[in-house]
DNA sequence: TATAATAACTAATGACATTAGTTTTGGCAA
DNA sequence: TTGCCAAAACTAATGTCATTAGTTATTATA
């Protein structure tokens, strides 16, 4: 049953992550791709439903990619410790595979399966993280948005080029973080 | 000197933020644009040099359009008042305009000396609205990297289906920015 | 009214994605 | 080993873009 021959999706997505973390999402096109790969454009379609196929499958790849890196960031630990732990593994991910996080972000809507399957257990994993904070289930769910959006948003800005002060960037997210957990702590 | 015929810079402006309000960046074309503007599409380069031109200079229509907002939307207020006022003009432009905003953040860089003279004027808003909390100079341009980071992503997810839960969004905003302030008083 | 500048136009090119139809190839059953 | 079938490659063609070059029309002003 199995091909041994020519392409298969995983060594496909792997090629279409390096490039995009190389040229950027815009740049990964499937000529580029099957340039790549010593093929002809077509073929790719043997393997991806065409372009948008192709970054809905890197977003899944990068959200496997952020489970395993989250899960394995707070092994071992608790409450702030976790959760800055959590962070810094969830920037440096964003920093190292720039290509691919832009693919993830740029969906992100659970276009998939798979996907909306990877949102939850990355939902979970925040949860699991903030439970012993204590702040009860709407909270906690606020708290998770704002999270996300301030890392996902930090990310972001940090890939666009959006700080330009000189200004230690691990600093800033200690010290955010920090600021947000005591007021969490404080009980809001 | 004013050209009466035709058409300028200012309402091809216009037409290509509605463009992309309507369906998305990806979407605003030169052939669309001139289209709905009645023209051929080699004629917008009489005005425009090309679609990254086009794009940087909705980015700067965008900043514009924000720094007014903020300044307006502080006016009256200070401290937590202020910056809660502010986050929420923030988010709102955001999902009026969506296509503007993704304009704005998908350059983001200074790439223009228009742009960075905007970012400047955004950056001293923010610095101005967070005099009251002493927090330093170094901690204030923290802090102001976090207030950013925050109001992007949460944008951002917004934009992108990002937060599927049934949770009030404003509610999250106000959740998680008086935690944060409420941080940044304790001393962080 | 004539001229110079400006802004529109047509035509052409090259990079893409995508589809249809064809050929090649490798695993497997006889 | 041989022949068949399905998968995966290929070629050819189409349509949509952005962009450039070169041409025509129009308008403000001298």
């Amino acid at each position: 049953m199995v091909r041994r021959m020519g392409l298969d999706r995983e060594t496909l997505l792997i090629a279409a992550a390096e490039l995009a973390d190389e040229a950027g999402l815009d740049n990964l096109t499937l000529s580029a791709l099957a340039q790549k790969l010593g093929v002809r454009s077509p073929s790719l379609y043997n393997h991806v439903n065409g372009l948008p196929d192709l970054r809905s499958a890197l977003a899944a790849y990068c959200m496997q990619h952020l489970v395993d890196l989250m899960r394995d960031a707070v092994i071992g630990k608790s409450g702030e410790e976790a959760i800055l732990s959590l962070s810094a593994s969830y920037l440096a991910f964003a920093r190292q595979r720039p290509g691919l996080y832009e693919a993830f972000y740029k969906i992100e809507a659970s276009d998939s399966p798979e996907t909306t399957k990877l949102s939850e257990q990355l939902l979970n994993i925040f949860i699991r993280v903030l439970e012993p904070y204590g702040l009860g289930e709407q909270n906690t769910l606020h708290t998770i948005r704002g999270l996300r959006s301030f890392l996902h948003g930090f990310a972001s800005l940090e890939q666009n080029s959006g700080f330009q002060m000189k200004l230690d960037l691990d600093e800033s997210l200690h010290f955010v973080m920090r600021a947000f957990l005591k007021g969490l702590e404080s009980g809001a």
